[in-house]
DNA sequence: TTCAAAACCTGACATTTGTCATAGTATCCC
DNA sequence: GGGATACTATGACAAATGTCAGGTTTTGAA
């Protein structure tokens, strides 16, 4: 189970690929590896981290709790992507949690191997700081939708992210199964007007149902209803 | 007018800071100023930017425009911000538009400086990280604010937002006086509804007003609001 | 397998928020 | 200084969304 960074495939999905081989047998000697199961957090909001996590499998929530008591979903992580740097980078305490949607597998990196590589690669750094640009102009996106899009639109487009970023299944359902509630947190909305929605594009021929999976009926029509008809 | 960046003292706010006599000396050399007068765009959503603009005077809102016509404000940016730092560093047209608030004056930093430090001087790399890093987390704060917040919460943050980073005039109202429709888009909401909730507040006797020049005059109360009561 | 807990679903209703219309007020430019 | 133009304000109404309450179904653990 246990593996050495430098043959593994995720990182190539990730900033670690601009690291010295120098400085990946340095990770690859102080990490470790862990499963976190469903439903578990892999860090909570307001701790302080000692390193960052790298997702070889399974998928996390990173969320936000609100004064209501509802936790805000921000990004869904899956394979190759770390999470923590955020906090590592700006030594804050984290402002998201992180919690597993399914079984996990994750490393964890002690942040001293993070934070000698930054000061001493810049195209280490770089990379790094590309990502989060990323991230950033993600967020910004996602502040837009919140606030000008109905939550029609923005459980339609929901549907559309999980389709092109987690994929089908071999039947044609999406690939994450999110619950109801999951669903409703990503959008921003309460779990029942998600639920009445859901029932509506149904019975509009845009999704189907089985149990708590959800396939993808009429994409065309999805994406028109994002745009606003 | 023209002066030395080795010299400014906006520098010392900014990621700048971290950059070597020799490299500062190239930016100096580099750049231009400018002033842009309010209600004038620095940049707009889409452009391809040759360098990143820092801020000497005056305030610039960053937005973005939705499907149905309406700008989002991201972000109030004032002296010693750095725009269009995520754009130069991915190497992507601008998600957002820059416009000034009131009139500014800026100096324009060509791509070409920022990117050599960028490469060779890690320190730099860090501190324009930790400063994205610091941009992103705030961005997460926005997303959960306004949908888990109602309008009349996110009223209230807004004006205590204001009032933090911006500061009272002599006779104590909002150093920054933005029009009811720049206050709308900070919060997200309609223009009808930001005046209808600034009456109410008036009623209420958390804010006076005068023109356009807004008030606070009972903190406790607004903050209380933004807890939810 | 069974039973309790959790998740899902739906209806009824209240509240919030947006939209449209219209009028007063400030501001800018000639 | 005056008129066009943009901004502020308010009412009336409709639409969107949240809340509460009650059911049904699914899930998971003993």
């Amino acid at each position: 189970m246990e593996s050495r960074c430098e043959n593994c495939i995720i990182r190539q999905f990730n900033s670690l690929r601009a690291m010295s081989k120098e400085e990946l047998k340095q990770v690859s000697d102080s990490k470790t590896t862990k499963t976190v199961k469903k439903g578990e957090p892999i860090f909570e909001e307001g701790d302080k981290l000692n390193g960052v996590y790298c997702v070889r499998n399974g998928i996390s929530k990173l969320s936000k709790l609100s004064a209501n008591g509802k936790d805000q979903i921000v990004k869904l992580a899956s394979k190759g992507e770390v999470l923590g740097q955020r906090s590592v980078v700006s030594q804050e305490t984290t402002n998201l949690s992180a919690i597993a949607v399914n079984d996990m597998e994750v490393c964890f990196i002690p942040k001293e191997s993070i934070n000698n590589t930054l000061q001493k690669n810049p195209n280490f750094t770089l990379e790094v700081l590309r990502h989060m640009a990323h991230d950033l102009k993600e967020a910004d996106d996602v502040i837009v939708n919140i606030s000008q899009k109905t939550v029609k639109q923005r459980m339609a487009e929901a549907f559309l992210y999980l389709q092109n970023n987690f994929g089908e299944d071999a039947d044609g359902f999406l690939a994450l199964t999110l619950s109801r509630e999951d669903i409703s947190n990503v959008v921003g909305t309460a779990t029942e007007s998600a639920i009445r929605i859901i029932s509506e594009f149904k019975k509009m021929g845009l999704i189907h149902t089985s149990g708590k999976k959800i396939a993808i009926k009429d994409e065309r029509k999805l994406l028109e209803m994002v745009e606003g008809f």
